[in-house]
DNA sequence: ACCTGAACACCGTTCAAGT
DNA sequence: ACCTGAACACCGTTCAAGT
């Protein structure tokens, strides 16, 4: 009995890794998976448990490699910096989206953010719990935001026909929807700015006010 | 030429709209639903482009019957109100997620409640242009808490392991998140807590704020 | 203990044919 | 025009067997 385990759960997460950044997360699957590192699909169910198990590990791995920004001093700077740190380090990987519908976020990588997050909010004044409340809601927005970002650019990619977007603004009742049809034409555009900071701004102001 | 058509579109859909409702749109295949109606798989395609279009549908009927709520007069009191009758709408329908990370929540029948936001946001003082930016973070606020709600919904329901999120907190290191420490026996309860629409009155009114 | 071969129970979608 | 039968090209996962 033993014998020299041919692959690693670390080599098999790697691969997974370049994979998902070549092809996309459409693309990995345990058949391609086990191609790629030489194997069988059966031989990669002795590393990890079923396939959302490699997504989370995938997820782990990149939380590890996010970078990790200076902290100011000012609370609310604190927290801008850091939720946009956050965003910017899943920005460049669209197939996180699969997972963030699975998981939490709740790595041990992403442990530094959410602290950091928490404690500025104690700092400027929040109970601990509405610190957390604070947190809770600075994630769902970048949530939010990651998810209809990528979602977007996906769209955009693999897509030749019109948007609904565009086929709904095309006959849209102006008489009903005076404010949409004043900046229609401009929607597209508009919806495209990459607002998420200044409006991260106003969502921690907010919720800093409070408390 | 010309045959009496044995199905409809609205006929799909609601039947559709049926599975999902009592199994989950994980059940929701083509070959699943056409047993539903009756017919074969490739029936569907004479009525739908694709899966993706059918989801879509399904979004646009339910988006149909979704209440309208009353409209306060005060601007933040009518964002609150229409976002969180957005939020409520999809709230009893996890499978929603699987759309909204195909769409963007564009439906003809949205429209009504993208129009009241951004007529608001004006009413308050916003430029049209910022009106939209608000709108949209108040959409990824919202978009984000769905996603994460019913995440953590369904991994409550179909799994016996424990999450994620319990390892975690099991060997917290306390002397590099003291915060996180702090809070962690309460963790559970306090993100379970509804705080969505404290925080989105937060998030409007920094938006407001801003000018 | 670790890996393989073959199979199970599925998918969405297309093609060619029927009425 | 509308529907069917059969097939294509896949999935994730399990079981039994090999070393």
């Amino acid at each position: 009995m033993g014998r020299p385990p041919k692959f690693s759960r670390a080599e098999i997460v790697a691969a997974a890794g370049r994979i998902v950044a070549a092809e996309g997360v459409a693309r990995l699957t345990m058949r391609r998976l086990a191609r790629e590192i030489g194997g069988t699909p059966m031989a990669l169910y002795h590393h990890v448990r079923d396939k959302e198990e490699l997504l989370l590990l995938l997820l782990d791995d990149h939380a590890e490699r996010m970078p990790r920004p200076d902290l100011p001093d000012d609370p609310l700077d604190r927290i801008v910096t850091v939720a946009a740190a956050i965003r910017d380090g899943l920005a460049d990987c669209p197939w996180i989206v699969e997972v963030l519908t699975a998981d939490d976020l709740m790595s041990e990588a992403a442990l530094w953010y959410v602290e950091h997050i928490v404690a500025a909010a104690v700092e400027a004044g929040l109970s601990p719990e509405r610190a957390v409340h604070a947190y809770r809601a600075i994630w769902h927005y970048t949530a939010g935001d990651l998810i209809v970002r990528t979602a977007a650019a996906r769209r955009l990619a693999d897509d030749e026909r019109p948007t609904r977007r565009e086929e709904v603004f095309a006959d849209l009742d102006a008489a009903a929807y005076p404010h949409l049809a004043r900046v229609a034409d401009r929607w597209e555009p508009l919806t495209g700015q990459d607002t998420y900071r200044r409006s991260l701004r106003a969502l921690a102001a907010g919720l800093l006010a409070e408390g």
